[in-house]
Formats: C-alpha cells, structure tokens, sequence
DNA sequence: AAGGAGAGCAACCGCACGGCT
DNA sequence: TAGCCGTGCGGTTGCTCTCCT
C-alpha cells in the first residue's frame, strides 16, 4: 500500500497539527511543533526522491544528518525506517511466496520474535513486513482457535526453545519420531502419555499467543526471551517420571496436549495442523474404536510385545474400557528401520514433560489451553521380551465418559452426513493420537511389505473419505482461513492457501498425491 | 448501495544496545 | 566509568482496501 490522504496516527494532543493534502502522491501527515516542524505520516514522492538522493550521496547512516543536509523535514528515524522498509534497493514487494511463508513458519519457531533476525535471511523483505506478515496469522489463527505452527514447525520451535538450556536437543526429534526404535535389547520399555490440569502444564515460555499472556509477540516490559526458561522438569534423576525408567524397562512419560476444542470451529473442513486421520482399524466391525481413543480419552495405554512368529511385525492395539469390543488393532514391522510412522514429537504433542527410553527428559508445554480436556493419560509399553509375537496393545480407558463420543460423533456425521461437510477437525477435537495414527497411515502406505494389512485398513477411513464432498477443494480442508471455505473472507492469498496445502500435502506424500489426501484416496 | 469486519500495510513510539567521548 | 548519541528492534496504532452481508 502506498501512502495516501489518510490522516496520521499522530494526536494533536501530542503537539502535531494537520498538514493537509499538500503533499504530492498523497501528503497528509502531521508535524511537530516546537521541534522544527518535524513532519509525520505517510512519506510523499517528493520526500522519497530526497531521501533517495540523500542516501545516493552519502550512503546510508547518520540518519540525523539526513534531516540536516537534505532538507527534509523528517527525523533520522523516519528517514531510517523509509528507507529500509520502501526505498532501499532489492526490496521485494508483494506477497510473500510459498517458501517465504514456509520460512518465516521456521524462522519464528527458531527465534522468536526477532523480525530483524528473520529478515536477515529473506533477502529484499523487512522486519516490518514479516512483522506485519506474522501478526496477521497469529490474529486469524488466534481468532479460529487453531494453532500457531504446524505439527513440524512446532517441533522445531520446541526444540528451539530447549535448546538453549539443553544443549542438541534436536535429538529431541529423533526421539520420538521412532520411539520404538530403542528398544532392541529385549527390554520392556513403556512410556507413557498424560495429560495434566492446566496448573499442572505451564512450565515453560508459551509457544503460543492462545493465552494472552501468553503471547509471543511479548511485552516489551516482559524480559526478553534471550534466556529462555529452563525445564522445571527436566530432571533425568528426579523427575518423577523417570521413576520407572531403567535399563531394563526403559520408559518415558510425556503429556498430552489438550484437544483443540476452542474456538467455535463450525463448518469448517478439515485444515491445517489439524490434518486428517484416516481409521486404521482393519476391522470394520471395530470401526469405531480408533475413534473412541482418537477422541480424548481419559485414560488410554499401548502396549507393545515382541513376536517371534512374526518377527517382522508388530500389532497395534486400541481398546476402550467402555467396551472390550471397541478394539483396533493394526500391525507394522517390529524394526522400524523403515522410517516407522513419524511419530515426531509434535505428532505426540506433548504437553509438559518427557522422559526418553534413551535418557534425557525434557519438558515441553503445550501451546493449547489444558482445560479444555479432562485429565488424559496414554500409556505405552513396549514389551521386547515377548516370545511369540510381536504385539501392541493399545488400550484406551475411558474413565470419565468425558469427549469420548466426539470421535463417534464425527463419524455418525461422516457416515449420515453427505454435505453438510461438517469438519473433522471441529469433531475430532484433539489431534495428537490421530497423527500418530496419521503417521501410521503414511508410514503404511510406504511400506510395500504390509500392503496386506493396508487394504484391510480403510474401510472406516473410506466412510470418512466419502463423508466429504468431493467438490471441496483440499484448500478448503486445509486451509487456516479458520471459516467456511472462504479464501478471501479469511484474507488468504492464492500463495497462502497453496502454502496451507503445502504444509498439509507434506503430512501427506503418499496419499496426498493419489487424490487430495486420504479423504478422496479411498 | 451501505455498513461492518477483517486483512494488509505504513509508520510511530519506546526501549535497548553499542560506540564514542 | 558515566553520559550522550546514533542506530536498530519490537510493539502498537490507525489507516485504507476488499469482501461479505
């Protein structure tokens, strides 16, 4: 936008006057009295081809002198900031590009706030348009309720912020992208994931600006985020969760994020970080157990067994105490030297602490609002011991009877619903079990030695599939618009819900190819 | 057609930091 | 060493424009 006629945000209160429309390209403006009639507001042409000239001669710096030597009317300051946001050369304007977004995805998840920072590694944007540029998506994604990062951005952004006091906590990655992988010296590892009570969750910096005071964009009376606070619950020695942790039985406990229940997310397809889980039971008379554990449930555990006769694959069980019949179960390879399902620590989303099969604990928080759940806990054990098979046993308890029926809710609609288009993603609530699920999904696709068990999978997911219009555009599912699939009331550019896609089509290599992601692969 | 909401953008303000004296 | 000054950064404000109702 170039400057225009539009008054100033400068008061007259403060000492300005209207200038008026004198200026050429739009004028306007206010000026300072008793400061040599310093003037405000938006720059004219005439102003740019001073400070163009100015800067051409003497080069740029001494902003004061600009005001002294050129003539012109504004404070070094103002010269400063015109200059470097308008006039200096190689700027780019327009919107920002597919890559551009992505790295500003990345960039704030490494630093933070630091617009000059990002800046500096987007050649020809400025600290004020990436500003301008992050506010905007922390105001939409804020208002819909959604999350600020994507699963892997966000996971890159927890990892920045530990690795400030837990030196290569990349690792961190690792960690959880194969959690199972560890497990070869016929230990028994379990871990474990909970959920606590919002009092119990906040331990370290927001990672997102949900909570007001939460905000990234930080107050500048807060301390800067230069020292980032350190995990409360890091304690490989004392942490409670590293209570059961040993050599032998190796385990780790983490929490659950609370579901994304916020914002009145009505209509909406499915978009963005919420992503898309397909139903993995390869059983259709139990096609609704992955839901009834997908949906938040308040107590749910996996147990994971060695097979011998089946040395190569492990089971993968889902029960609810609601129901023994509410049983999922799915299989994949035991070595997971097949990149099993990327389960990335923001797939798991973690809320507060973790505690490795390998060692180190950390804690990350949540960026969601914990009492939007009730208490949550999944436990996981890996039994590597076991001499018959291998097995995971998944069990969801379902104590309080509380968000359980989301899941069924959302699947009754899919089965019912034809167009109503209801989203998953407003149903589903919570997301973290689901990408597990997701990564499963992914990881199944890939992998050519349990084509079997991949087509015994979807039927559920393929009711799912055909729940959704197939005229809606994958844009529109995906999207962090946050409305009825609306690009333009959301104020998404072109590039943005491409990029949207992009974020969501990355989740999704496989499948997103072989027709709009799992909802139209069926 | 008018009004409202939201997005995008430009620019200001206050503060922090570093260099210089 | 303290104060001054220039510069840069981050937060905020307020404007216009676009789209929707």
């Amino acid at each position: 936008m170039t400057p225009n006629n539009g008054s100033v945000s400068v008061l007259p209160s403060q000492g300005m006057f209207p200038l008026g429309s004198s200026g050429s390209g739009g004028g306007g403006g206010y000026v300072v009295e008793g400061n040599d009639c310093l003037k405000k507001g938006p720059w004219t042409a005439a102003e740019d081809q001073i400070l163009m000239e100015y800067v051409r001669k003497h080069g740029e710096g001494n902003w004061n002198e600009v005001q002294r030597n050129s003539g012109l009317n504004r404070c070094g300051k103002s010269g400063r900031l015109r200059w470097a946001n308008h006039l200096r050369p190689n700027l780019k304007k327009g919107s920002f590009s597919l890559e551009e977004q992505r790295l500003i995805l990345e960039l704030h998840a490494k630093y933070g706030n630091k617009w000059a920072r990002m800046a500096s590694q987007l050649p020809g944007r400025t600290d004020n348009e990436i500003k301008n540029h992050w506010n905007t998506r922390v105001k939409r994604r804020k208002r819909q309720g959604l999350p600020l990062y994507p699963h892997d951005i966000k996971q890159s952004q927890q990892s920045h912020f530990h690795s400030q006091t837990i030196p290569s906590l990349t690792p961190l990655t690792t960690i959880i992208q194969n959690p199972f992988q560890p497990i070869t010296d016929g230990s028994t590892p379990t871990f474990s994931f909970h959920t606590q009570s919002q009092t119990q969750a906040h331990h370290l910096p927001p990672l997102s600006p949900t909570p007001p005071s939460l905000s990234p964009l930080s107050s500048p009376h807060r301390p800067k985020p230069t020292a980032l606070t350190p995990f409360p619950h890091f304690d490989p020695i004392n942490s409670p969760s590293s209570s059961s942790f040993s050599s032998s039985t190796p385990s780790f406990t983490f929490h659950r994020p609370a579901p994304i229940l916020g914002a009145p997310l009505r209509h909406k397809m499915f978009r963005d970080s919420i992503g898309f889980s397909p139903p993995l039971s390869p059983n259709p008379e139990r096609n609704t157990s992955m839901f009834r554990t997908s949906s938040m449930p308040d107590i749910a555990s996996f147990q994971l067994t060695g097979s011998d006769s089946m040395p190569d694959m492990a089971s993968f069980q889902m029960t609810s105490t609601n129901s023994m019949s509410d049983i999922a179960c799915f299989e994949f390879p035991r070595t997971f030297n097949h990149s099993f399902p990327p389960l990335s620590l923001s797939q798991f989303d973690f809320s507060d602490s973790l505690v490795s099969p390998t060692g180190p604990v950390y804690s990350v928080q949540s960026e969601l609002s914990s009492n939007q759940v009730s208490q949550t806990q999944l436990k996981i054990s890996i039994d590597n011991n076991a001499s018959l098979r291998d097995a995971i046993t998944l069990a969801a308890t379902d104590e309080t009877h509380c968000n359980i029926s989301l899941l069924d809710e959302f699947l009754q609609e899919a089965c019912s619903g034809g167009n109503n288009s209801r989203s998953a993603t407003e149903l589903l609530g919570s997301f973290e079990e689901k990408h597990v699920l997701d990564g499963y999904g992914q990881w199944l696709k890939s992998t050519s030695s349990i084509d079997g068990h991949l087509n015994s999978m979807p039927e559920d997911f393929s009711k799912l599939s055909n729940s959704i219009p197939p005229s809606e555009p994958v844009s529109n599912w995906y999207s962090d618009s946050g409305e009825v699939s609306n690009a333009h009331s959301s104020g998404l550019t072109d590039a943005s819900l491409e990029f949207e896609m992009q974020q969501m089509a990355s989740m999704f290599p496989d499948v997103a190819t072989a027709g709009h992601g799992m909802a139209s692969s069926s």
